[in-house]
DNA sequence: GACTTGCGTTGACGTGGATCAACCCGGATC
DNA sequence: GATCCGGGTTGATCCACGTCAACGCAAGTC
């Protein structure tokens, strides 16, 4: 184990290629030379999709390896021992999910599948061994964990500070900029999470959704038919979150 | 750069040398080796004490080292751009701050001292470095990494489902952890850090804190003098926190 | 020892969002 | 097309906690 040839490639695997893939702009092998590449690429691991409210991986499984979303949506949650869940993320197309298992080498979180969805699965002892031989890797590795502890911190923000209509706002807005990155339309999608989902994420009761849901379509901001969302007025939206305090400053 | 001597060896590094550090065990070479030990702590700068209310790094600040606390106590907080605060964590003697500047290689934190403070300055390159000699640090840093992710995970849950009651119990618990963790009594402490960056931190008023350290102190769990903690009965804190419901289960 | 300053406490009061409950609706099943 | 079912909506009510305001007290500072 360690040399530079570890499989066979396979027809599997070509289809799931990082070259032809394409989320290659979004996922891991970002600013990474073509080597670098290559060599990830043969590391991958092919997998049957994923059919919605399957679980990825439960808390205790062993950890070995991270995941990539190709299509669908995930969510990651945590589980109290009195079965209380907090939904700590969602997965698009071209995120990465597992690293709450980077610790201890074993999952703590659930992760499960909010409908049909496949993922890329890249052994961690793979990542860890081209780390070692490709110091851009090891940078990208580090940039990724860092981003995931910024954004947890920016979420602790939100459920210490805003109310539940920054909250929300912001949640759209954060969908939005994601699905706009992968070339889909930012001002008109379908959400993959129920009002439950939602409101476990933004620590909020699914009736609060529901009503600000509402009140923002009532204000014009916003229209929605279950699972259908259209956003009218962006820029409104965006005051919201900023807690129409300040940042009237550089405009 | 990247040779096995980096500098020569003074007497103000020998001062600081990681085998000689009290904090040993709880500090970044856990389970390392002495050569990665060795090497690790010739990469450590020296560095002058922080008083009160200095700040070791800003938002913005190019990152180019993590910090561990040698003694006395840091907050980092994120801050919005209408100066709003928020406190997202507080690092004691042996524990690692800076996290936050992996992404971007910028802070995004700021990190200030509660009380005159000392840190050791682990040069980011240098790390990265020996992480590539030795597998074990590169352990060692993933490892820290997902410890970092899956205590932000359930700060997410404590701000989204817990009481006022059950967050300050649940800060106590943890505070007393710790100061068991490096020799000090877990049943009487000072806290450092001020009603107002406890109640910041867990998304409260500092009313409530106030409030909440009056009631516990009347129903004898525990008592209080300004910031002078004595816990009397840590098991009904603990049932406090796990929202008695359930874990009757394995009694 | 008077004066300030900042932190902490306590009380009175108002409210955002949780909770409880009824109902609606679209999709699956037969 | 009748039945069921899970998710979503809406309304009525309640309460945990925030807010505002007054006050206490320790530690400087002159």
């Amino acid at each position: 184990m360690g040399g530079p040839e570890q499989k066979p490639v396979d027809v599997a695997q070509l289809a799931l290629s990082c070259k032809n893939c394409s989320l290659a702009e979004l996922c891991l092998p970002r600013g990474l030379e073509a080597a670098e590449i290559d060599r990830l690429q043969r590391a991958i691991a092919p997998r049957r999709p994923l059919q919605r409210g399957a679980a990825l991986y439960r808390p205790g499984d062993r950890f070995h390896a991270l995941y990539a979303v190709k299509s669908g949506t995930m969510k990651s949650l945590i589980t109290t021992r009195d079965g209380e869940e907090q939904v700590v993320g969602f997965h698009m197309p071209g995120e990465l999910l597992g690293l709450d298992g980077l610790h201890h080498e074993k999952h703590t979180c659930t992760a499960v599948a909010l409908e049909r969805t496949t993922v890329c699965e890249l052994p961690f002892s793979q990542i860890e061994a081209i780390c070692r031989d490709y110091p851009g890797l090891q940078r990208e590795m580090c940039s990724l964990l860092g981003r995931e502890i910024n954004e947890e911190q920016n979420m602790l923000l939100l459920l210490a500070k805003r109310t539940a209509e920054e909250r929300l706002a912001s949640f759209l807005l954060s969908l939005s900029a994601r699905y706009r990155r992968r070339g889909y339309s930012d001002t008109e999608f379908i959400l993959s999470m129920s009002r439950h989902d939602i409101a476990n994420y933004l620590g909020l009761a699914p009736e609060t959704i529901s009503r600000l849901f509402s009140r923002l379509s009532a204000d014009g901001l916003l229209s929605v038919d279950r699972r259908h969302v259209r956003i009218h007025d962006r820029d409104q939206l965006r005051e919201l979150v900023e807690g129409s305090v300040g940042l009237r400053l550089e405009a």
